[in-house]
DNA sequence: TTGAAAGCGCTAACAT
DNA sequence: ATGTTAGCGCTTTCAA
């Protein structure tokens, strides 16, 4: 274990110029005579010397690291949305912190306190919690540090978000649901998120606008909505509500995990998909192509997603007086083989 | 957007002490008086104050932070090793830069001398290219940088390995086809990685054992064995070993993800699952539980290996002088429902 | 074109 | 029990 790393001033000495003749031949910042650079060239080149980013940071102000924040890295939506951010990220210098906050608002505070102590350059919060955001408290770290909010919106606060229209989405699969004869439609979801909220909602006003009473027990909440646990979670769930006097024709979930659950839970139940009940998921992660049949969901286009908040970050950092705006994904129902028409009578 | 971060100084002068005395409340390592550390506690709470870790990481030499490289994050494997590596770790202080190769070499190296330049205290690889195992470059680094290997080895390499006991899975794996009277079996593998190599060896071995000849035809390998299009790959090359005029009567896949392919491929030739062809996935991620029917499969346990490994580094930071082992963790069977016994005749 | 020196925010001897 | 000082490795004025 050879702790003496290499410095600027090894590579100062071994040139026989000064360090800050070293420095400027790395960053190509100032003029430097031919012949000298390239002595320190072939001297950082036979000490294989590289900069330390922390002295660098420290001085620059300015650290090349962004954090990212996803509720859970065991999840098939987030990972990909990960990567896309990685991705566009990497090719513009930066590497990245990734952080797990379980679904909890505390760990999501105490997360992002960590993040600024590490002096990251900005932040993306994928699916915050709704209190962090209601609160006010990602507006104020908004003061502080360039921050883009996934997946995540309320009224009157000045963040900058990207989101997918879950609202259409939504909206266009339950309509589908409609236009197929279902009525009677369930609804799954998780707890306390903007996208539950936000398709909640639409669940809502389509029942209102059609004139339909809503049956309270078609509104099911999974208690974790994005763990592991979710599918079992559902599928127990479903098994429950199907049990009841007037099971519904159709269920609405959203996410994939918990429609799979769902799947899971109707056959369980003997019943079949989608002749005996229909089911819509929302993601279209991996799964919903693996399932049999073959799940119809909703696109969220997730390393998209990725991708344009990272290069919004990447826009809000270098200008920080960005206005604050909200960026809207389309999304589209991808009809596969779940939903069935109904009969009518 | 308030640049202003408050400082160590800052503190000081409201408190009326020295910096050094603000360092010591903080850090606890210094006898101060119970009322300057009144006073200096109070300031902190008052300005919020936060130390800058990069600072204290330059002084200290130690960052607390780690690196932890995958193939890929957007898979189903790596996210729950990660989650694994994250519980641990942050639980002991630290936040991990995460890092995806895409299966490249070269870009494998890049960024482990990225991290090292970021100053980590440490770094887990998950799944290395065999290239700079062989080549002992991740042998070079582990004399520099405490470097834990998740399943990747080479006989005689100086470094610290954990492992799943892959090779008695697979056995365990095809020898339960074999009893089941299997004999014509196809093997799904990757490119490029310990653990096809493993694996595959011991297909090989158990058909020696068994005096049985390998069909070349048999061994099939998928370009990309480990992203998003692993399924839709394996599926194809699964229906293009199905057309031929000897078809495999069971299929075994170094992972899940290529084994629902295959189960797709076998469907859409217009054949079933078990009754015509049988399969074996590798892993045990989530989607082994959600294909119908469900998948036969070899338990990982993923979020363990995670877990261990975080151990591990954290133990190899503690003692330089760690003695290089390997930790192997078992791997077990999950009979299912996608393997049928076949009639002799 | 180059170097000396100050200093980023903190910690850790060394004084007192 | 507290403060003074010297750096950690680098960048960036300011002088030469």
């Amino acid at each position: 274990m050879e702790k003496n790393k290499v410095t600027i001033q090894d590579v100062a000495k071994r040139a026989g110029v000064s360090i800050t003749t070293v420095s400027r031949v790395m960053n190509k910042n100032y003029p430097v005579k031919e012949s000298t650079k390239i002595k320190v060239e072939k001297a950082i080149e036979e000490l294989n010397f590289t900069p330390n980013m922390l002295a660098r940071g420290l001085i620059r102000n300015k650290t090349y690291t962004i954090g990212v924040i996803v509720p859970s890295i065991a999840n098939l939506f987030f990972p990909t949305v990960v990567k896309g951010i990685e991705h566009y990220m990497k090719a513009h210098g930066y590497t990245i912190f990734l952080s797990d906050t379980e679904g909890d608002a505390k760990e999501e505070r105490k997360i992002i306190t960590t993040l600024m102590d590490r002096q990251v350059d900005g932040i993306i919060i994928i699916d915050p919690r709704n209190e962090n955001i209601k609160n006010g408290y990602l507006e104020e770290v908004t003061k502080k540090i360039p921050l883009v909010v996934i997946n995540g919106y309320s009224k009157g606060i000045k963040c900058h978000f990207v989101l997918n229209d879950q609202e259409m989405g939504t909206y266009d699969a339950l309509n589908y649901l409609l236009e197929c004869g279902h009525k009677n439609v369930a609804f799954l979801r998780g707890k306390d998120s903007y996208s539950y909220d936000l398709k909640e909602k639409v669940y809502y006003d389509i029942h209102e606008k059609h004139e339909m009473v809503i049956n309270q027990e078609n509104v099911v909440i999974i208690e974790d909505g994005n763990s592991i646990q979710t599918s079992d979670l559902s599928m127990a769930a479903v098994m429950k509500r199907l049990e009841s006097n007037n099971p519904p024709s159709a269920i609405f979930a959203c996410n994939d995990t918990m429609a799979v659950g769902a799947m899971n839970g109707i056959k369980k139940a003997g019943l079949r998909v989608p002749e005996d009940v229909s089911i819509i998921g929302y993601d279209n992660t991996m799964i919903s192509q693996l399932t049999e049949p073959k799940l119809t969901t909703v696109d969220q286009n997730m390393y998209e997603l990725g991708q344009k908040s990272a290069r919004r970050l990447h826009e809000i950092m270098k200008d920080k007086n960005e206005s604050f705006m909200r960026i809207v994904l389309e999304n589209s129902l991808i009809k596969r083989d779940t939903v069935t028409i109904l009969n009518q009578d």
